[in-house]
DNA sequence: CGGACTCCTTGGAACGCTCCAAAATGCGCC
DNA sequence: GGCGCATTTTGGAGCGTTCCAAGGAGTCCG
């Protein structure tokens, strides 16, 4: 490894200019002299210069850097949105800085704070645990945009969700003209997008008139959770000819334990999801789905902010997408 | 947002003493004494001071960060790589810069070159398209740690992978027990891993007298690569008993096509698997799988860089994790 | 009561860059 | 040859920290 990197002033006294030259030609500044620029690119080159990203930001107070927080790493939403963002980011010439809080809310805190000392120019939360307190708290130091969660409103916070009242509809209709009646619904929890979905399966039951056949079991968005919850569900004696999961890898588990009760899918049983993770595509899996458009949505949260940056946006809000439905091997008419 | 951020100095100012003594009481130095620490810890709580991350690291020259490059999103693999090397990282109160060469070698160096420019202290290479050359020059100036790859090797380079030799020796032992000898692969391409792959495949057919079955097809480590593949393999004629997948998803291909071709697995045919990703492990899929410690393998990736940095270490090597046979659902003795 | 310590505290000089006002240079023209 | 203007170039003052050598304040002891 090298000793002492070379610095601006180094190329400046081997390119025989001044250290504001060298700083305005990296810059690609069109006030420089096609001389002095060859010289200066030349000492540069010779030397192996790197400006250094550090002492800009210092001088010139901008971090060129966004700040993302992925509470959890195993649903594989996460990492898809991360992409879509981590795009769009780069594509602005800014960098990511990842952290994640790992559902631990004080440590999601602390993680929040070293970006901010980093002094991020932004904040992406894909998921996050904290009290709406803690995140208008931050916002006031930098805007924020919240990716999947939309109960949080303050000054410098949007949101980016997709619309899960009409992703639910969706996928209750698509079972409805399936010609299932008897649906269960394994739910995930206390979190606000199972809530609404949730919310959303009781009150189509009820329009449809199939109030009394509405079966909910509480799920918790993992996989093991969707696994345990249609057990229990299919142990209870007959089995639904349909359930709705609330996301798509509890989906996966309630097929496990269709599985070993020897319910073929999707002749015994359908099954849809919610999420539309890739490996949903996966022919081997091949589940029916209300797919949100993930990587678009960390695109779309990545350049909410990039306006917000610019300060050409003011107004908080979320930005709702729309889902759509995906209908692939796991869902059928009902066995007559 | 709030205008200027309070700096040290006001924090010095409000508490009524120097700038140097804020900077050590903030850093923890047993030297303050309780008094001056306890008003310079109300001042700053006050006025809602976080320390200038930049500053510090153009100050002390140390930029607490490790840049991380992760080639490609949608091989579940890399994140959780990518999962393992961040626990140690933020353990260690480093951060991450995450940048993605999305798999083309130009786009892949532009990035690494911004890494270096915010002065990262070592450089984690998930996967990487970058000709050796450049990995060597880069290392000359902060130290690389490879995963995945060990073909490359240089001053201040490490790396860390998995023994894939005996890995393969384990999946076509675990086969020829369960009694196959009508064994095909699926292949990877070109990339190192996959070429161990097929060549341990080879050689172990040979050493079991099995030469004559040997057949490889090529497929590209994706999901749709193995799926075509192995429906390429089944038109051909007599499928074979079992299959050996180079990796994990592309094995969920080949069970794909077997299902097309109304195969059941495991009871007409065997299938198994390379890397052990989380969702093989899902009931619905139960793949059968040589498993690489995939978390293990970033943190170690994590642990050797910090090593490195600090100087302790100085042998450039590969670091060689044991493979693991992961019985599941997809294998079977020979349908008789 | 002075000296030698120890314990705290301090101002100034970096760190490597950008920004700015001002200086130098070059050019066309009378 | 000198003037005015546009184009280039320059040094110095920051940016918010850390580091360092050195200064002050107590404390203990002879």
């Amino acid at each position: 490894m090298n000793e002492r990197r070379p610095t601006i002033h180094d190329v400046a006294a081997r390119a025989g200019v001044s250290k504001s030259l060298v700083s305005l030609a990296m810059r690609g500044s069109p006030k420089v002299s096609d001389a002095s620029r060859a010289a200066i690119e030349k000492a540069a080159a010779e030397l192996g210069y790197r400006p250094n990203a550090t002492a800009r930001s210092l001088a010139d107070s901008r971090s060129r850097t966004i700040g993302v927080n992925m509470a959890e790493l195993d649903n594989p939403i996460f990492p898809e949105m991360l992409g879509g963002a981590h795009t769009v980011i780069r594509s602005r010439n800014y960098n990511t800085m990842l952290v994640s809080g790992e559902r631990d809310p004080e440590l999601e805190t602390m993680e929040l704070a070293k970006l901010l000392e980093f002094q991020v120019e932004g904040l992406i939360l894909i998921s996050h645990r904290l009290p709406a307190e803690t995140v208008r708290s931050l916002a006031d130091e930098v805007p924020i945009v919240v990716l999947t969660l939309k109960d949080l409103t303050g000054p410098g916070i949007d949101s980016v969700v997709t619309d899960d009242e009409a992703g639910t509809r969706m996928a209750m209709q698509h079972l409805f003209d399936l010609g299932h009646r008897d649906i269960a619904h394994v739910s995930g929890g206390s979190l606000e997008p199972a809530v609404v979905r949730e919310r959303l399966y009781r009150s189509e039951m009820q329009a449809a008139g199939l109030g009394s056949m509405t079966r909910v079991i509480e799920g918790d968005l993992t996989n093991l959770g969707g696994l345990e919850a249609a057990r229990t569900l299919l142990r209870e004696g007959k089995p639904p000819t349909a359930i709705f999961a609330s996301n798509d890898i509890s989906a996966l588990g309630v097929m496990a334990a269709c599985q070993e009760f020897g319910l073929s899918i999707p002749a015994d049983i359908s099954i849809i999801g919610y999420d539309g993770i890739a490996l949903g595509a996966l022919r081997t899996l091949s589940l029916t789905t209300i797919a949100q458009p993930l990587g678009l949505m960390g695109q779309v949260a990545a350049q909410r902010l990039f306006d917000r940056m610019a300060g050409t946006q003011i107004d908080d809000r979320s930005i709702v997408l729309e889902p759509e439905l995906l209908t692939r091997g796991t869902t059928a008419p009902p066995r007559v």
